[in-house]
Order: C-alpha cells, then structure tokens, then sequence
DNA sequence: CGGCGCACCTGAGTGC
DNA sequence: TGCACTCAGGTGCGCC
C-alpha cells in the first residue's frame, strides 16, 4: 500500500512513541529484505542508543538517532512499520524488531519482503544523507512542488504524464493508486505525453495533488488512535477512490463508464469523458 | 539519455 | 480440494 500518504501517516503515529525511547536490542528474522538486513550496523549504531526525531522523505522513514545514525526504512508493497507490546506474539512475516524501554517493540512486517532498511552511521550520516536528498524528486507538499517546476522537468518528455508522476527520480511519493486519483482530479488523461502539457495543466496536476495526498494522510490520521493497539495496524485510509480499481463503474462526475488500460507494466484507470484522449 | 520489460517475493483471488 | 494462472500499493537493472 505505502505511498506518500501511508509512509507519512506512519511516520505520524510512530514519533511520539519513539522519540526518546532507547533501543534496548535489536533481533531479525534471517532471511533478506530488498537488501541484506545490516545487522552489524544495527547491533553497533542503533543498540543503546536514544532515538531522536522520526522523520519522512520520499517514500522512505528515517528514524534519527541521539548519535546522529539513522535508520531508513522503506516499505516496498506490503511492508508495515508498528508498534507491539514486547509481550505480545510475533507475527509472520515480522522481520525486524527492535525493543525499547517503553516495554513495546517496534516491529517491521513484509510479506513480500519488497522493503529495505538500512542504517547510516553517525560518523557518515551527513554525507549520506546528502547524497540520498540530491537522489529523490521534488517532494510534493513542499513549496517546490509548483506548476513551473514540473513544466519545466517535463520539457521535450514524451513519457505519459502518468508515468511521469510515477519516477521518483523527478517527483517523489506517488505511486500506482495516487496517480490514477490525481489525473482524474486534473481532468487529465494518464496516456498524455508530459511534454505536452500546458501551463494550466500542470497547475491543475498541483492542486489534485496537494488535495488527494492531503486528503488522503487526514483519512489515515483519523484512524492513528489506533496505532498501538491490539489490531497493530498502522492507520492505513480508506479513502474513497474514484477511478482506481473501478474499471466499468460510472465516473462520479460525467456517468460514462470507467476504462482501464496496461501502461508500462501497470494498469491505469480513467474516465473517457472527463480525461479526453490526447 | 530515455523508456520499457522484467525480476525480485508472497498471498489473494479466479476459473477449471 | 487442488492446481494453474493472474494480479497486487515499489524499485532498480539490463536492454534496445
């Protein structure tokens, strides 16, 4: 599920549990994630030590530490981040937990171990960190995200604008669901080449962006009460999508009915009525 | 360089 | 009940 949304709504419920909270041990399952769990960064860096703020970039978590270490997780398709008490079972599929003095764990779940987590050491996290921010796109709540910045990314682009929301490496946190949701909202249809759109167009990409992610983490923080309790799930929303998934339903705006397409490897939705064919 | 297909995994759902 | 097949919210590599 983790999109900007999701990863932020779980950074949310998961800082004031943590902040201050020592790490007291660290345990993994034994099989690999993405990539290779960095147990001895883990055991050297994260052990005994206080965490600091948690904090979001992208699609990534990274919990700071008082010795300036972060550990970075990334949640792939159906990674959870959440917090348990220390007593209570683990799960399947857990694959990392840490424990802490407030007697709860936090404990990573992945089914389809699609996720990463790695750790910066202290020594080398400001240098790391740098290099990880120049890596990620413009992120789109931040007063970078404007109609001119992606304009001007999109210059001479003949990538479908869908797929251009899609690269991280040009605009980071929209994934599969929100991308759909978004060019519905712009009345824009996801095949358009995005070095075709106009101004106007990308000033509507803006706002259906802002509303829909926006949207979205309220719908996930209404649920965050939730977010250490015996359920241990991390507030997912349930926002009420209205192409995504909803192929033949009508459109809520127009009636005609919902078209779903293959476009580099993943499906797309849109209203033919409202989102016309470029 | 840009864009696409595919691999990496497990689980849920469908159809026979 | 079992089996074969498709699909799934992400990312990064290799190939053209």
């Amino acid at each position: 599920m983790p999109e900007l949304p999701e990863v932020e709504v779980t950074r949310q419920g998961l800082q004031p549990h943590l902040q201050g909270r020592r790490v007291l041990a660290c345990h993994w399952s034994g099989r690999r994630l993405r990539t290779p769990l960095p147990r001895k960064l883990l055991g050297d860096e994260i052990v005994n030590q206080e965490i600091g703020r948690v904090d979001r970039r992208a699609k990534y978590i990274l919990i700071r530490m008082a010795n300036r270490s972060v550990v970075l997780v990334h949640l792939g398709m159906t990674g959870r981040l959440g917090l348990f008490p220390a007593t209570r079972a683990r799960a399947r599929h857990d694959h990392l937990w840490l424990r802490l003095d407030s007697g709860f764990e936090l404990r990573f779940n992945d089914s389809r171990r699609f996720g990463s987590i790695q750790v910066w050491p202290g020594a080398q996290a400001l240098q790391l960190e740098q290099a990880f921010h120049q890596a990620q796109g413009l992120e789109p709540l931040e007063r970078e995200f404007t109609a001119n910045a992606l304009d001007t990314l999109a210059h001479n682009r003949k990538k479908p604008v869908k797929n251009f929301l899609m690269d991280n490496r040009l605009i980071s946190g929209i994934g599969n669901i929100y991308a759909n949701e978004i060019l519905y909202q712009a009345h824009i249809h996801p095949l358009s080449p995005a070095g075709n759109l106009t101004k106007g167009q990308w000033d509507q990409v803006v706002h259906a962006t802002r509303l829909v992610l926006h949207k979205a983490i309220q719908a996930g923080g209404t649920t965050i009460a939730d977010f250490v309790s015996a359920a241990g799930k991390p507030g997912y929303f349930q926002l009420q999508l209205q192409v995504y998934g909803r192929e033949g339903t009508p459109c809520p705006r127009c009636g005609q009915a919902i078209v779903k397409i293959r476009q580099a490897g993943r499906a797309s939705w849109f209203c033919p009525g409202c989102q016309p064919t470029p």
